[in-house]
DNA sequence: AGCAAGATCGGT
DNA sequence: CCGATCTTGCTG
C-alpha cells in the first residue's frame, strides 16, 4: 500500500527526515503519465547557522520558501544550467531542506531534474497536495549510510565535515 | 551597476 | 582538468 507522505512527515527536523527519505518513492506525473523512482541519496541543509545552507544568507527572495513549513519544494538554478530539487522540512520559521541527489536509476541532482522535467516552475510546489510531484511510502527499510556533503567546501571545515549526506546501495542494479 | 562564485556535469 | 551559462548576493 503506497501512501503519500504528508505534513506530519516533512514537518520534523531535517536530520530525521533526510535519512527517512531514503527508500521512499518519488512520484512525478507528466501529461497523465506516472513516473516512479526510489530515492537513494539525499543531503540535509539545516538552519541559518549552517554555512552550507542557502538560508545562512538570510531570508531573501530565493531562500523564502525554506522558511515556510515542511512539505514545500525549493528549487534553484546552479551554474546557469542545472536545477536542484529540494524538499523543505521542519516547522515554519526554521529554514531547512533536503537536496535530492540520487534515485535508483539516475545519480546526480542536476541529472534527476533534467530527467523528470523539474525546473523553477516548481518553486513552492506543495508535495502534500500537488498533482505533478509527491512522495510515497513503500514500506521498505534499506540499509542507510552517511558521509560528508558534496561540493560545500566553501562553508568551512566545521560545516563541510558534517556527515549530513545519506544514501543506500540496496537498489543498485546487478 | 558591476562582479565573483556557485549544493554540477560532460567532454578532453 | 576545464568550460558552459546565468542567478544571486555583495560591494559601491
Amino acid at each position: 500500500m503506497n501512501i503519500r507522505l504528508g505534513n506530519d512527515f516533512f514537518c520534523r527536523d531535517v536530520l530525521v527526515v533526510a535519512p527517512e527519505l531514503i527508500g521512499k518513492t518519488l512520484v512525478r506525473s507528466i501529461d497523465g503519465t506516472i513516473h516512479k523512482s526510489i530515492i537513494t541519496e539525499v543531503e540535509a541543509y539545516r538552519g541559518v547557522e549552517d554555512l552550507a545552507c542557502h538560508a545562512s544568507k538570510g531570508r531573501t527572495k530565493r531562500t523564502e520558501v525554506m522558511f515556510q513549513q515542511g512539505g514545500l519544494v525549493y528549487v534553484y538554478l546552479i551554474y546557469g544550467m542545472y536545477w536542484m530539487l529540494n524538499f523543505v522540512t521542519g516547522d515554519s520559521g526554521n529554514p531547512q531542506a533536503v537536496l535530492i541527489r540520487g534515485i535508483n536509476d539516475c545519480y546526480g541532482p542536476g541529472r534527476i531534474t533534467k530527467r523528470l522535467s523539474i525546473n523553477g516552475d516548481f518553486y513552492g510546489e506543495d508535495l502534500v497536495i500537488s498533482s505533478r510531484l509527491w512522495v510515497e511510502d513503500r514500506n521498505s527499510s534499506p540499509v542507510i549510510q552517511s558521509d560528508t556533503r558534496i561540493g560545500v567546501e566553501y562553508a568551512g571545515e566545521e560545516w563541510a565535515s558534517k556527515p549530513w549526506r545519506f544514501f543506500t546501495n540496496d537498489y543498485l542494479k546487478k
